[in-house]
RNA sequence: GCGGGCGUGAUGGAAUUGGUAGACAUACGGGACUUAAAAUCCCGAGGCCCUAGGCCGUGCGGGUUCGAGUCCCGCCGCCCGCACCA
């Protein structure tokens, strides 16, 4: 730096010119592409891959940029990271777009992603591109139709009918959330219930496992693996059969699981899921019934649904015999609240003990009878059902096992021990889990690779014939599955008998595809779906992060995977994610106008607070604030990537979505806050710059051999930042590091800001910026690099080991303690970091301040905790 | 309905996990610089009491403790998931 540059005001740093760059030298030296048979520690950090939706969401922003942290600090700490990118690319927005605009799904599909990948590409994360893939990539789905086969093979997949929602006219089963008030989102049509022969994976075999692995999850918020524990529900119980009292259609009883045998005394119905077999025989001869089974599940068989619904029930005149007293019957009734996937089906009504049974018997006038009461209360339930917790102590009544008092625990093992001694049930655990259905009527997915022959049955196409590829020309002109009425694809021979046969016509799920797209990355163009030994050397996923919606079905599906991977021979991982992070959702504020919601570009805010006033910045027009929700099409409150990252660059997005809101909780998107954010950009390399100039064209390196109390106090602050965003970072705390760098940026400014000319203090300052770049380099790359460089390095960041702090500058040798009186602070006092107790207490009651406060009075206790707080008690 | 989570200034949040509540930022107010604006820099600020100083204060009501935003019990409010959306 010459002296007359030194006068100039520093040029604002201009994004758009030095991330392009950066990007291209990064790319050049192929700094981000990762080796497997590196001798580094590795570090496996993965973002939830994207579905290319089209455009890059400001979520993806989030998510991608915590990822992108993660992996340049791990970098910089010495680890060989693995952080790849793909694309969840099967799914039906494609075919939906294919209906829509006559696209075909396949061009669909990669437009959007190279529009995404464009878009990713300017946000300078650092990626591995050379493992990138799509799972719609045939490359990959002919993998996936590996594992299918050797999962069938080892008896992990299977064949089962499941009811599903069907469309009439569209000739297409509905997913849940495409049930509107029971009709069909896009036909209108009202949706039927039909069995659908399913491919399973059974995941039940795996139940227990799932369970028990999620205990050494500890790096996995607490609230999913309570969120799993309660999906996989085991539950300990009894399963018994009611005798009917007149066998009908081959049933001589009604097998029924319940979770409170306790309440077997007050056993007033029994009802029975419409899809039972017993109210499916019955319907056949019964028109009334038929249309009622129907009828209660049109509004969807979610379980939301079903608990939502208002109870309804049909009783069928049968009646069974009531276990425990000879002389009594009970109806049964087919009621729209059962489940048939749970249990069995068939539930005993205790009204008194269960607020739904309660509900329904009130409805339709049946008996209520109490089994138990609480101690020392014996009234009886009136709309109100008792239920207490299992564990809280009950008094019983009615009870044929012996229990008088005991709890709901001891009541349940007592009456299971009855019923076995009586052979008429058994203790059972039982799953909430069920199968997983794979099977889809769709095109955009990846082909089920089996072969269905009238004499062989279900052949899996040998591995040798794999892949089954999609076709291209396929027609959506036609309802139902373009699979299914393509002239030509289906129809093939039998690999076992060679006789003519047809082709599964059903494609996976693809929640199959995200359950082991994070194996393929450990060797993304191998001939096998893994390589053995490469993908045990990356998994587990050190790092995962992804949105919390996924917290069940995609995490546990892989789970599964990792499993029936291990069973299979293909790689022998337990866990998959190690460790897990949930992020938030960035939410925005919503504008609603005369003709409907209007994106925040085309809005305009005036005054503040509850006197905000929001106008249309063309009209004029005065809309309406609506509620903060998250960015979604419909309300169009989202916000372009592009266009932030056009104005303000990649850092500030960066930096913006990392400080403030901690990383799991929701971010609320604020044109203030990236204007904040940005400034904070400007500022550093303004900061830099100024402390580059200021520093003799000569400067060396050579360190003082002493330095004043101001530049220590700022070589104090600066190394402890780094130590702590360093902890922070390990803990994806990046609120927080975020708020120490400001720190020490104002401690910088302020330093620089007194224009010091001792040598030890500009050697301090260059130390400073120097630190202060390296640390925010995994937030803003870009920005760092340029920083480093204008500090005369020659190297890259990216490249560099992040430094060590210098331990000897983080603890003082004294501490301010607070001193309360009775709770409440009164003073400080400061002694020796490393006092006792009793040194403390001493040095406290000395104290002027103390002696004055306690006014003579002596302390009744004195608690002192060292390095914290004394708390005088009078 | 069931399950899970959250609640702290005007706003986003911090608080070493039971030890000084409000760090840091945003918005705001005041000032400096400027013909002016932008940019930048400095200062102020939880509420109440006239001040010294004190009282109150982490959704509401109780409790445990020397000490509670943090732990326990009971409410209120908001958000998320519920198996074919990804």
């Amino acid at each position: 730096m010459t002296a007359s540059k030194r006068q100039d005001a520093p040029e604002r740093y201009n994004p758009q010119a030095v991330e392009p760059h950066w990007q291209a030298k990064w790319n050049d030296a192929a700094v981000f592409e990762t080796q497997n048979d590196d001798p580094r520690p590795k570090y496996y950090v993965l973002e939830m891959f994207p579905y290319p939706s089209g455009r890059i969401h400001i979520g993806h922003v989030r998510n991608y940029t915590m990822g992108d942290v993660v992996a340049r600090y791990k970098r910089a700490r010495g680890f060989n990271v693995l952080h790849p990118m793909g694309w969840d690319a099967f799914g039906m927005p494609a075919e939906n777009a294919a209906m829509q605009h006559k696209v075909h799904p396949r061009d669909w599909t990669y437009q959007n992603i190279d529009a995404m990948r464009s878009q990713l590409k300017v946000m300078g994360l650092s990626l591995d591109w050379t493992r990138e893939f799509a799972t719609c990539d045939v490359n990959y789905y002919h993998r996936q139709q590996i594992l299918f086969t050797d999962f069938l093979k080892a008896g992990l997949v299977s064949r089962k009918t499941s009811r599903v929602n069907w469309d009439p006219v569209d000739h297409t089963v509905l997913a849940n959330e495409q049930v509107i008030d029971g009709r069909g989102w896009r036909s209108g049509a009202l949706v039927e219930q039909r069995e659908l022969a399913q491919w399973v994976f059974k995941i039940t075999d795996f139940a227990q496992d799932l369970l028990d692995g999620l205990d050494e999850l500890d790096n996995w918020p607490d609230k999913v693996r309570t969120m799993q524990r309660n999906w996989i529900g085991k539950s300990r119980g009894l399963h018994m059969g009611f005798a009917l009292t007149a066998p009908i259609h081959g049933f001589e009883n009604i097998e029924v699981f319940t979770t409170r045998p306790d309440t077997l005394a007050g056993a007033s119905f029994i009802a029975i899921a419409p899809e039972h077999p017993l109210a499916q025989a019955l319907a056949r001869d019964d028109k009334e019934l038929a249309a009622f089974n129907a009828d209660v599940r049109r509004a969807g068989t979610s379980e939301e649904a079903l608990e939502k619904a208002e109870k309804r029930g049909f009783d069928t005149g049968l009646t069974v015999q009531h276990p425990i007293y000879a002389d009594q019957t009970l109806p049964v009734w087919v009621a729209n609240f059962i489940l048939m996937d749970y249990g069995t089906g068939a539930v005993f009504g205790c009204p008194a003990h269960d607020q739904r049974d309660l509900d329904f018997a009130r409805k339709y006038e049946l008996s209520v009878t109490d089994t138990y009461f609480a101690l020392n209360d014996d009234t009886p339930v009136d709309n109100e059902a008792f239920v207490p917790p299992k564990s809280q102590k009950v008094q019983y009544v009615n009870q044929p096992a012996g229990v008088e008092v005991a709890t709901g625990d001891e009541g349940v093992e007592a009456t299971i021990a009855w019923a076995e001694n009586q052979g008429l049930g058994k203790g059972q655990e039982q799953f909430r889990l069920r199968d997983w259905g794979v099977s889809r009527q769709r095109y955009w997915g990846c082909p089920i690779p089996v072969i269905h022959c009238e004499d062989c049955g279900a052949v899996p196409v040998p591995v040798d014939d794999l892949p089954v590829k999609l076709p291209d020309d396929v027609s959506f002109d036609k309802p139902g599955n373009p699979l299914d009425h393509h002239p030509t694809w289906k129809h093939t021979t039998c690999p076992t008998c060679g006789k003519d046969a047809v082709r599964e016509t059903d494609t996976m799920d693809t929640f199959v595809d995200s359950s082991w797209y994070f194996a393929r990355f450990t060797d993304s163009t191998a001939e096998n779906p893994t390589v053995p030994g490469t993908a045990e050397a990356w998994l587990p996923v050190d790092q995962y992060i992804g949105g919390i919606e996924h917290a069940i079905l995609h995490l546990l599906y892989s789970r599964f995977f990792a499993r029936a991977m291990k069973a299979t021979g293909h790689m022998d991982v337990r866990e998959p994610f190690k460790g897990l992070f949930t992020q938030g959702m960035v939410v925005h504020e919503t504008y609603k106008g005369a003709d409907g919601w209007i994106e925040p570009a085309k809005v305009l805010i005036e005054g503040e607070d509850d006197r905000r006033v929001a106008r249309h910045i063309d009209t004029g027009e005065v809309l309406e604030i609506g509620s903060i929700e998250k960015m979604s099409k419909s309300k169009k409150n989202v916000v372009d990537t592009d266009e932030i990252i056009a104005s303000y660059g990649a850092d500030t997005a960066r930096w913006f979505m990392l400080s403030d809101s901690p990383p799991e909780r929701d971010v609320i998107w604020s044109d203030a806050g990236v204007e904040g954010a940005h400034r904070h950009i400007q500022r550093v390399w303004r900061l830099v710059n100024d402390v580059v100039a200021a520093t003799p064209d000569d400067f060396s390196s050579a360190k003082p051999n002493s330095f004043s109390k101001d530049a220590l106090d700022l070589r104090k602050v600066m190394h402890r930042m780094l130590a702590a965003v360093a902890d922070d970072v390990e803990k994806l705390a990046f609120n927080r590091s975020v708020a120490r760098i400001y720190d020490a940026t104002n401690a910088i400014s302020k330093a620089f800001a007194k224009k010091s000319q001792d040598a030890d203090m500009l050697w301090t300052l260059r130390e400073a910026v120097s630190l202060l770049v390296e640390a925010m380099q995994p937030m803003t790359p870009h920005l760092c690099e340029a920083c480093w460089a204008a500090l005369g390095n020659q190297d890259m960041l990216a490249t560099k080991p992040w430094s060590e702090v210098d331990r000897t500058l983080l603890d003082d040798d004294t501490v301010m303690l607070p001193i309360q009186v009775n709770g409440k602070k009164r003073g400080d006092i400061s002694v020796a970091k490393d006092a006792d107790k009793s040194e403390v207490e001493a040095a406290v009651m000395a104290d002027p301040t103390v002696q004055k406060l306690l006014d003579g009075q002596t302390p009744k206790r004195v608690i002192v905790v060292p390095q914290r707080i004394v708390n005088i008690v009078v």
